[in-house]
DNA sequence: TTATAATATAATGCT
DNA sequence: AGCATTATATTATT
């Protein structure tokens, strides 16, 4: 392993020897920054030249500085599946309500006139919409993907790459999964599930994929 | 300039010196890969080993996959930012039309009673779903933010920052509702809505915040 | 002016 | 080839 080692001034890694590393590795975790009392503290440790320890920080911050954009990715990703969701839930509240409004409507025909309020804006939010297309597998971005939030993805991706320059080879097309439970105590606790996605808020019967449920 | 250029064998920029870069990277542009013959002639070309070469290649295909990670997160940003705006006009007509149908039902109170539904789940979206916090400011991240739909945020954001380790200074803390139909095709379609977060896939009872059903 | 943060780039070795 | 790592150089900042 050492065979390809240049005689002159060697790696980082290798005079720290698998080892010290964590050294380094620790005094970055305590502080980002390296102030010249520990950079020549360490250096003195380790062996290694000053200057050593000091590009030693500025490529494990540039390190940990991508890892972070990776990260932040992730949870951005994951907070936009619960967000859409979220919103397909309020669609269809939304047109649970309508048709309330309508029904109510209808049944006060006799009395009074409908408040005049009920159809105005029908259907804004549900049919106006730009369609939101975002990358999705985190895993075919880097090796590391954090692997939460795949569980409804991967199925449906239609392998539409719209803007060819990604390395993204698919486009969100939206899902959720959501399991919950009565938190009431009570043992008969009904769960369910349901699926939907940006497309087709209403669920139709060719996309939902499925729907259970439990107790 | 060229004082610290060591006299041996210096950087491809050096020897390309400022105009015969754009040559590696017209060949990038054309193709991101680099077959060996094409290696050799550009090789040829710049006068260059033809190891510089497919080094230079291999290090512009790091540098161009982060720069897309980067671009692709703020493409996610900006939808992200969409779909709260969305999902929060959701709400607001969800108010107006919860507020109409208890009007209507009201009215409706000589008549029959309203159909069952309505003071079930009374604000479920618009009040018990956890704000949701993600990263915000890509600006921050690196100075060539995208700078688009800063809309929606800030006003709910807690400046939580339970990591201590992210760029961003607050975490995203879950939270998510759904609202499903049955497929059945049935009229009388039963409605359901759970909470989850995605650090708890699995319905815990500590974490549940609650959940509901109607029909 | 020196030192350093941030960035871009080159090169090496490993898988 | 892809990837991680080390090192050097440049620029901006203090």
């Amino acid at each position: 392993m050492f065979d390809e080692m240049p005689p002159e001034l060697t790696g980082v890694v290798f005079v720290c020897a698998f080892v010290e590393v964590r050294l380094l590795e620790r005094s970055f975790e305590a502080e980002n920054k390296l102030e010249p009392e520990r950079k020549t503290e360490l250096a003195r440790q380790l062996g290694l030249q000053p200057r050593q320890v000091a590009v030693w920080f500025q490529n494990r911050r540039a390190r940990w500085k991508t890892k972070q954009l990776e990260r932040d990715f992730d949870r951005l990703k994951a907070s936009y599946d619960t967000l859409l969701a979220d919103r397909d839930a309020l669609r269809q509240d939304n047109e649970r309500l309508r048709s309330q409004v309508a029904t109510l409507s209808e049944k006060l025909q006799g009395k009074e006139v409908a408040p005049g309020i009920v159809d105005v804006k029908q259907d804004v939010h549900a049919a106006e919409i730009i369609e939101e297309k975002v990358p999705v597998k985190a895993e075919d971005r880097l090796s590391i993907g954090s692997g939460g939030s795949a569980v409804v993805d991967g199925e449906r991706n239609q392998l539409v790459d719209s803007s060819g320059e990604s390395y993204f080879h698919d486009e969100y097309q939206g899902g959720c999964c959501i399991v919950g439970e009565e938190d009431d105590g009570s043992d008969d606790g009904c769960s369910y599930a349901v699926f939907a996605n940006q497309h087709h808020p209403e669920p139709d019967p060719d996309q939902l994929g499925w729907c259970f449920f439990w107790n």
